[in-house]
RNA sequence: GGCGGGUUGCCCGAGCGGCCAAUGGGAGCGGACUGUAAAUCCGCCGGCUCUGCCUUCGAAGGUUCAAAUCCUUCACCCGCCA
């Protein structure tokens, strides 16, 4: 791995619109003129991480490339407090063994993206609860909580809004200490002078970096990266049906791979420059060719590809492409083969029915397969036109699939709308 | 502690005894147009055994033939006074 200079990281950065806010820029500049080690905490508040999480790995792993070594920290400890930030309500406390469970899941999906074997850069996955379990109450009030203004704690803008809007448990609002700590450990640990965090993280990397000055007297550094927003300002990574996860069962990499492939033409620059890991040049080609022949959509599919073989790996990735291309394709969905079929339709969510089942009814096959919500829903899609089977509109609300509509005997395309797919499979 | 206002469907927000599953907006969904975009236009938008029935208007009781609407208690919020 080439050591790239501080000024040409922090210069790519910028250009990839990946800075909102850092401490001192020319110290940091400095500091990095030397690998440094810097740390990124993620709190286990769901069994997988999500797009959100992910831009922020890939600045520690852009960190990573450029010669630092990265920490990734998992919040076991944190995770069981919650964060105020950008809440306006007090979280509900996970059960210690789901939090657990949570470490163990999201540590993996770390370990995919960031490199751990390298000599010198290889990364060092933490977690917070090493060090805060063995402090007693008494011990980190007196060591710790000592060296924090209330003062200063309320203006922090995740408690103050908090308070604004109706208050906060002791509880969340201990967090920046707890987060304060984590740095300060890690400071000693492993001369870790940098924190990087989304930029709703600013405040806490702040509370540390005042506990490191105060016990250590030494000084280190922040960085936070900008909240990703979509082109019409709404928060980018959710679709309707929630967020896009990186835990293949909860976000398939069929999905995965759709929903890059579907983003607003309008966003797809400043994803490019968050996201991909290629070269300046590249990306500007391919951001010419989106303004060249929008329809082709090759940026698009650049980008799904690059960012779904990161995630799920080449194959899972390849597989995806080819469904789609199945799915989507002009030719009649009769035509495929089974074996193009067989592998198309794993990729989407399915409901089974035995051999010797009666077959459901139409409205009840889509309302199963989770095409839509609920019975009523259901009937009312068929109603306005917008259910399909094998790619053929159904109007009929009382009509009922029959043996020979199964497609090589064995399968039901169903459809809702334009791109929400589903199959049934005949077991 | 005293007085007043509030709590409505995913969100905002009308309604203030029957015509209310509840006006309007946003989000979302479907259709048309396209490129499996965006914008625009049209439609839908609690559930079900669906010309009817059931569950919803902070919680629990009550009044009434009938309550989101009135009464009582409780919880939470927001003002004003102390």
């Amino acid at each position: 791995m080439s050591a790239t200079s501080s000024q040409d990281l922090l210069a790519d950065l910028q250009w990839r619109g990946l800075i909102a806010q850092t401490t001192d820029l020319k110290s940091l500049t400095e500091a990095m003129n030397k690998p440094i080690t810097l740390y990124l905490g993620v709190d286990p508040t769901a069994p997988s991480m999500h797009l959100g999480n992910l831009v922020v790995c890939l600045v520690l792993k852009r960190f990573q490339l450029a010669g630092h070594k990265p920490i990734p920290l998992v919040g076991g400890a944190t995770g069981l407090v919650g964060d105020p930030s950008g809440r306006n309500e007090e979280r509900s406390l996970n059960d210690e063994a789901i939090v657990a469970d949570w470490v163990a899941r999201i540590r993996r999906q770390l370990e995919m993206i960031i490199d751990f074997k390298d000599k010198s850069t290889g990364a060092v996955l933490v977690n917070n609860l090493a060090w805060t379990k063995p402090v007693s109450a008494l011990e980190f009030l007196r060591d710790i909580g000592k060296h924090f203004s209330v003062n200063q704690m309320l203006s922090k803008d995740s408690v103050a809004s908090r308070l604004e809007a109706g208050g906060i448990s002791y509880t969340e609002f201990s967090y920046q200490v707890l987060q304060a700590f984590d740095y300060l450990e890690l400071f000693r640990r492993n001369n870790c002078t940098l924190q990087i965090g989304g930029s709703d993280q600013w405040g806490n990397i702040v509370a540390g970096l005042d506990l490191i000055r105060k016990v250590e007297g030494g000084s280190a550094h922040a960085l936070t990266v900008p909240l990703l927003t979509k082109s019409d300002g709404s928060k980018f990574g959710k679709t309707a049906s929630g967020a896009i996860w990186l835990d293949p069962e909860m976000t398939s990499p069929y999905e995965f791979f759709q929903f890059w492939l579907n983003c607003d033409d309008a966003d797809i620059p400043k994803l490019l420059k968050v996201f991909s890991m290629k070269k300046h040049s590249e990306i500007d080609t391919l951001i010419e060719q989106l303004q060249q022949d929008p329809g082709a959509r090759l940026a698009h599919r650049e980008l799904a590809r690059e960012m779904t073989t990161l995630i799920h790996g080449k194959s899972a990735c390849d597989m995806a492409e080819a469904a789609a291309k199945a799915l989507f394709g002009q030719g009649d969905i009769s035509e495929l083969d089974l074996a193009t079929l067989d592998s198309a339709l794993s990729q989407l969510p399915r409901v089974e029915i035995g051999k010797n089942q009666e077959i459901p009814a139409w409205v009840d096959l889509l309302a199963a397969c989770g095409v839509v919500d609920s019975k009523s829903a259901a009937r009312r899609i068929v109603k306005e036109g917008g259910a399909y089977l094998n790619n053929e509109k159904v109007v009929s609300e009382d009509f009922t699939p029959q043996k020979s509509d199964f497609l090589h005997g064995k399968y039901l395309l169903l459809r809702k709308g334009k791109r929400d797919l589903a199959a049934v499979v005949l077991t």
